[in-house]
DNA sequence: TTTTGTTTCACAATCGTTTGTGTTTTAAGT
DNA sequence: ACTTAAAACACAAACGATTGTGAAACAAAA
């Protein structure tokens, strides 16, 4: 492969040295301005790229973030990546994106990729299979700056977003009893999971403060497609069987509502269900799907805001910033509108 | 920012030199066996990461592949994302992402942006505004390995990987006409681009070899959710309404399907859809989409492969590898029942 | 003891930038 | 003409790794 431009060449075409050519692209005023402008001209023309590996070996510095996600195909993943890239690019920051597949052997193996890569810092949302956290402990020993969103890790001082799963099950319970229902199931997803305890407990919160009692053998895990449709039949044919269920994401709400159908009941009328929000799946279901929006997409933008400021303090940031996005709850016709007030 | 670890600090402390640290941890033999072990160690056990960009600087070697795509939340182009940090992954390439969102400014300043790093080759699927294409000259001008892929750019002499998607409309629509459609209305997407094209030839080819006269007032610019609900309607209300719709990705589809439901119409007995597949969505509509399915996946792997081939290849690679993947049509409720032969 | 040969490691150049500190040239001031 | 000061540029040392080549150290062979 041969090499592309460097300042060497360019020096060497004007007879000049390397320093000046380095500086004149700068503009720094110090060069004369008639030299810089030529220099700059003939380095416009022959496309001359600086190399970011030398560059950033001098400087210590590097334009690119590293990323890791438990998997790149998901919508909400995606629009946390979608929201990253997008404040990244407008700072001049690049990307680079590793996924977990929900292991921690590759969480780690990406951990170390990305220190040796000498990233500026990195994005994490935790996979469900890591239990073990001290490969984030070797990011802060190395000042590398870190923030995790959505799948965080509480044992780790470090920034973080996430979205208010707490608030977002308990709003969506509270809607499901206001509109009528009183036996309301709920399919979990990994329980050791922060999110999946947050929402956990905003359910079982709003069920009490309804007083309405909590029933163990409503609650399941399961958080896939597959799993709601082999489960839900077997949960409509109990003799007292719910009439909402709460689910983890929309493609589960999706499995669910699916097999609702087919066992001949009516949405919302006697079953509702909710879903907690990724994507185009819950405005395409018939009836579409009330769900929980997760704002992905604001996350990811201020994940990266986030550790753009971290990147950028002088001085190490002390105290850590914990930012919480209000979920919004989107009524669709899977659920019962809301009982009349006083009707 | 403390510095990390590097080999510098680690002959340090065992009062040896750089390079024979070097040779130690890549087990060179020249170096003694103890020393190479007690080196190893004391890197291992102090989590030294060999410094990417000095590695890089030195050997003119780097394992970042640059990806560019319109965008990052879309189904499919999230799949080709997968397969592509899928083999990256197993081969120790680590993927930097940038989206054009459909801008061609944006795609070159990536273009840029990639060269600057350094990448070892870059992979990319037209954003559907670039009319011009110097900016892959200009990757291919510094011998920078160049891939794309479904959206793909005929004129650029460089390996491309591909759905067939002359063959993939031409097979939906003859699975439409066995199954008794007659008017098939087509939704394209921008005509410029190749796939475009070649699904509309599809598309047109199948109704003459089936002798179904062509009627241009069947096909129509649409590929959004929103376009489809909107247009659809129009549509159904004409005199000489279609028995059927060919859209250009499943959430147009969706789109079409919605409107068609709310027109009061059956699907498939009044009206069958088939969509081109980008997700989940097409198995969670009422009744499931009938699509044909791209293989982002395997396109994303297949990608990687043709790029790895040639960063490993000594000298270049003479001639161009043009992959094309067969889609595959799934046919699900929204389209009726082949009728059988002969009957 | 000297020679020859291994082992085992050190030296030093290099990759392409950045940047602190010279050095030369030119113009201005007296 | 001589000093002084900008102006315009050159030198050289980093950054952290890789790698060809040279140099000790030590042992075996003569």
């Amino acid at each position: 492969m041969k090499k592309q431009l460097t300042l060497k060449d360019i020096a060497h075409h004007f007879n000049l040295s390397v320093s000046t050519v380095s500086r004149a692209l700068r503009d720094d005023p110090t060069i004369g301005k008639e030299t810089r402008e030529k220099i700059k001209h003939y380095a416009k023309s022959h496309h001359y790229k600086p190399n970011g590996m030398a560059a950033g070996l001098r400087t210590k510095k590097s334009n690119v973030i590293g990323v890791i996600i438990p998997e790149i195909n998901n919508f909400f993943f995606a629009s946390v990546l979608d929201g990253i890239e997008k404040v990244a690019e407008e700072n001049n920051y690049t990307i680079i994106i590793s996924q977990s597949n929900e292991e921690y052997e590759k969480e780690v193996k990406s951990v170390h990729s990305l220190l040796s890569t000498r990233v500026a810092g990195i994005l994490v949302s935790l996979a469900k299979k890591t239990r073990n956290y001290s490969h984030f402990e070797e990011i802060i020993g190395n000042h590398v700056p870190l923030v995790f969103f959505d799948r965080i890790c509480p044992g780790v001082l470090t920034d973080k977003v996430v979205v208010n799963d707490y608030e977002g099950a308990k709003e969506a319970v509270n809607h499901l009893i206001k509109t009528g229902c009183k036996r309301i199931a709920y399919f979990d997803s990994d329980p050791h999971l922060e999110i999946s305890k947050n929402r956990r407990n905003g359910y079982l919160d709003a069920l009490r403060e309804n007083q309405i009692e909590v029933d163990q053998s409503l609650i399941y895990k399961c958080d896939t497609w597959e799993e709601a449709r082999n489960i839900t039949p077997e949960i409509l044919n109990q003799e007292n069987k719910p009439d909402a269920f709460l689910a983890f994401n929309d493609i589960t709400a999706s499995g669910i509502l699916f097999a609702v159908k087919k066992a001949g009941l009516r949405i919302p009328e006697d079953i509702s269900i909710c879903g907690f929000a990724d994507g185009y799946v819950s405005q395409n279901t018939d009836p579409t799907l009330t769900s929980v929006d997760q704002h992905g997409y604001e996350m990811g933008k201020m994940a990266m805001e986030l550790i753009l400021k971290r990147i950028r303090a002088e001085k190490e940031v002390k105290g850590i910033s914990n930012r919480i996005i209000k979920t919004t709850l989107i009524e669709r016709e899977s659920t019962k509108p809301v009982l009349k007030q006083g009707a």
